[in-house]
DNA sequence: CGGGTTTGACCAGCGC
DNA sequence: GCGCTGGTCAAACCCG
């Protein structure tokens, strides 16, 4: 069976490794440590659809960290859950993680309902790059962390199949704490 | 003036 | 090789 934790511990061997959700209402407070050498998996949480509280004003967002999502995601690439409906705490899950693979690289997506274009997770970011993109109408937003030296790239793009949630896919881990 | 955004051009990968 | 597609570059532009 897929092993949250071990997954998550496995990548944390990279150096300055905080937290992967850069969601600022996410839980900062975890923090990893492993002594496992394997090379960490690259994992692509594409399809997965973290929150929400649909119809309330104020949307909730559901930490990682939180065991009920961890077991619910577990059991998702496990292909033991394929409905919604499953899902506790509001999460959806339309697929199993679209990729997950082995080799040293760090990238990851999710899916978020909001009204923000661009949603504020507590890092600088300079836009590089606009592009249509075939499978949505909407564009898809390039973006490079700002910090110098910091290589980490994130995709900002509506989904195409429902308009009222953003997609965003990071690449890389930060060198560097939050500037905020 | 410095830093961020816009946007067309360019490039690489892939399928045919 | 060619065309399509997605990712990146970089000059021009914008704004505080």
């Amino acid at each position: 069976m897929f092993n949250f934790n071990s997954t998550m511990n496995s990548i944390s061997q990279f150096e300055n490794y905080p937290n992967p959700n850069p969601n600022p209402n996410f839980d900062n407070e975890v923090s990893y440590n492993s002594t496992n050498d394997n090379p960490p998996p690259c994992f692509d949480f594409l399809d997965y659809i973290m929150s929400i509280d649909e119809g309330s004003e104020s949307e909730e967002y559901i930490s990682l960290q939180n065991k009920d999502v961890q077991e619910s995601v577990a059991n998702c690439i496990d292909g033991s859950l394929d409905s919604a409906d499953d899902f506790p705490l509001n999460i959806k899950c339309t697929r199993a993680v679209k990729k997950y693979k082995t080799q040293m690289e760090f990238k990851y997506a999710f899916r978020t309902k909001s009204n923000l274009d661009f949603m504020d997770d507590g890092f600088k970011w300079r836009k590089y790059g606009k592009k249509m993109i075939k499978s949505s109408p909407n564009p898809r937003n390039y973006f490079k962390c700002s910090s110098g030296g910091c290589s980490v790239k994130k995709r900002v793009e509506r989904d195409g199949e429902d308009p009222t949630y953003v997609i965003t896919t990071y690449e890389g881990v930060h060198n560097h704490e939050s500037p905020t």
